[in-house]
RNA sequence: CGGGGCGUAGCUCAGUUUGGUAGAGCGCUUGGUUUGGGACCAAGAUGCCGCAGGUUCAAGUCCUGUCGCCCCGACCA
């Protein structure tokens, strides 16, 4: 008896109903993430890990184009080299997790598992910088680090987590600065072409800056219920580490200088970002540069004659240029693999039965807007092979960023008030709210309260909206984007 | 750290009010029939009822404690 009246997933909460649950769900449902006996420290299953390989390889491989060499630190770090850099301290010493005996000997100087590894950075370039020569120092680090949060969610807040932490030295504070926006346009553009998420470059106001940081820029995206996400931040710091390391090199000049430095990172919350700006109530949508699986081929009735070889043949074709294809000929009902791959995000699904093969032709199927197409098989299956090209490099990847795009600009409200701010909430929902800001802490606090947005940065791209700040009234340096943020 | 919710089969949950043999649906295994949007029949397997004490002839159920998870806030990638 059929038990879902043309619902196509039972399973999922909808979006609607319930934003929350519908994320954990499509972790959960999606295979990407199991919970373990310790709270915010999450299992990534083979599907979600694939996507982070993914994300792994392009980056690496863009880092790698911009001259950054890969190293490993240690995940242990000394408390009296954590208390170097006073501000950094104090912005990470709540919430690390700390390593106090070795067997069953106490340790004199207890041990932080690494929040961050800006201060064994540090330590390392105080040991190898010593001339011009020996800069610039562009290295990079894959490894995961913990901070104990109070609240987790998968992939968005976990407490430990994977990511790539950049840290550079520097001759220059201009090379360094330099450095620190090179780093965050290669992420808007990871972003932007990769995850096809549409993202806002923009500056941290000193209250939201990094601890420790001179500067502080961001990547900010919009999900899909109208909250912010940071999706990846770029750091410049000045000399203040340099100072605090006691980190010198004697110049061109042969004087003794400090150097500059910057740190960057994404982290696998990329993975939380995917999932709630393109998915929706049938489960994950992925974009194709990420997704494990790019191609999925549904036979029907598979065991006719003719028809799984008839598959075999698309697999091959296909695989032969190079794309992730999955070939379901499991038992299941076409029905069942259908939901199933829709839930998981392939982008492409091919599905070829007797009736298509009598035809000449299979349908091809598109899953972030759901449509269907008949292409032909004729031609050596060079017409076949030519579309589905077309809809993972090209098709799919525009048309997904330009609906998160039309979202994203739908979401987004410009006010000269706060009274204009609390009426877009009210009648629009969540959003980002573009508002102009005289550069006090003050009114940023205040905005928050009274609205209940925080900045989430100072945008690159700046439009005047209004002469005075949405607050105060008093004249106004900036617009400012704002919105509620994970 | 505040507020709320929940711990019983792999999953979703019923059973707790009023103590008395451990349950359902889904999933899983085997065999068969099916296959264009989560198929059907038959036969199976699966439980420290979160953990520790206590009350009782008897505890999933009552009492005390404890641990964990989820959600909403404050903080963070």
């Amino acid at each position: 008896m059929a038990k879902n009246n043309g619902k196509m997933v039972e399973a999922i909460t909808s979006m609607d109903e319930d934003f929350a649950k519908w994320y954990t769900d499509i972790c959960k449902k999606a295979e990407l993430v199991e919970y373990t006996s310790v709270k915010g420290c999450m299992v990534i299953r083979p599907y979600g890990y694939a996507i982070w390989e993914n994300i792994q390889r392009i980056l690496d491989t863009m880092f790698k184009e911009r001259g950054h060499e890969n190293v490993c630190m240690p995940m242990f770090i000394p408390e009296s080299l954590l208390q170097k850099e006073k501000d950094h301290v104090e912005g990470f010493a709540p919430e690390v997790a700390w390593v106090t005996h070795g067997g069953s000997e106490k340790l004199e100087d207890r041990l932080c598992v690494r929040p961050t590894s800006e201060t064994l950075f540090c330590e390392h370039y105080a040991n190898i910088v010593h001339s011009y020569r020996d800069l610039p120092k562009l290295y990079n680090q894959w490894v995961s680090v913990v901070r104990w949060e109070k609240t987790t969610r998968p992939f968005l807040r976990s407490r430990e987590f994977l990511w790539q932490e950049g840290h550079t030295i520097h001759e220059t504070a201009d090379e360094a600065i330099w450095e620190t926006e090179r780093m965050l346009d290669c992420y808007a553009e990871f972003c932007e072409k990769s995850l096809c998420m549409p993202v806002v470059k923009g500056r941290k106001t000193d209250s939201d800056k990094f601890a420790g940081a001179e500067a502080t820029y961001a990547i900010e995206a919009l999900m899909h219920d109208g909250k912010a996400l940071q999706a990846g931040t770029s750091h410049y710091f000045g000399d203040g580490f340099a100072r605090a390391f006691g980190i010198q090199y004697t110049s061109r000049e042969n004087k003794l200088e400090y150097p500059h430095q910057t740190s960057w990172g994404v982290t696998t919350r990329l993975i939380g970002a995917i999932i709630m700006t393109h998915g929706d109530d049938n489960g994950l949508v992925l974009p194709p540069a990420v997704a494990p699986v790019q191609v999925v081929i549904v036979p029907i009735a598979q065991k006719k004659e003719g028809v799984l070889d008839k598959a075999t043949e698309l697999y091959e074709k296909l695989k032969a240029c190079g794309l992730r294809v999955k070939l379901d000929d499991s038992d299941n009902s076409p029905g069942w693999k259908f939901a199933e791959y829709e839930m998981r995000g392939v982008p492409v699904r091919v599905e070829i039965g007797p009736k298509d093969i009598e035809n000449g032709q299979c349908v091809v199927a598109t899953r972030f807007n759901g449509e269907k197409a008949v292409v032909s098989l004729e031609n050596n299956l060079e017409t076949f092979k030519d579309t589905v090209i077309d809809l993972i490099e090209n098709v799919v990847p525009e048309g997904m960023f330009n609906k998160a795009l039309e979202n994203r600009k739908n979401k987004t409200y410009q006010c000269k008030t706060m009274d204009e701010i609390i009426k877009a909430l009210e009648e629009k929902g969540d959003g980002f709210i573009e508002a102009m800001w005289c550069g006090e802490e003050e009114c940023e606090d205040k905005v928050k309260e009274v609205t209940g947005v925080g900045s989430r940065c100072i945008p690159n791209e700046q439009h005047e909206l209004s002469d005075v700040c949405v607050c105060c009234g008093k004249p106004a340096k900036k617009m400012v984007l704002w919105g509620k943020a994970y």
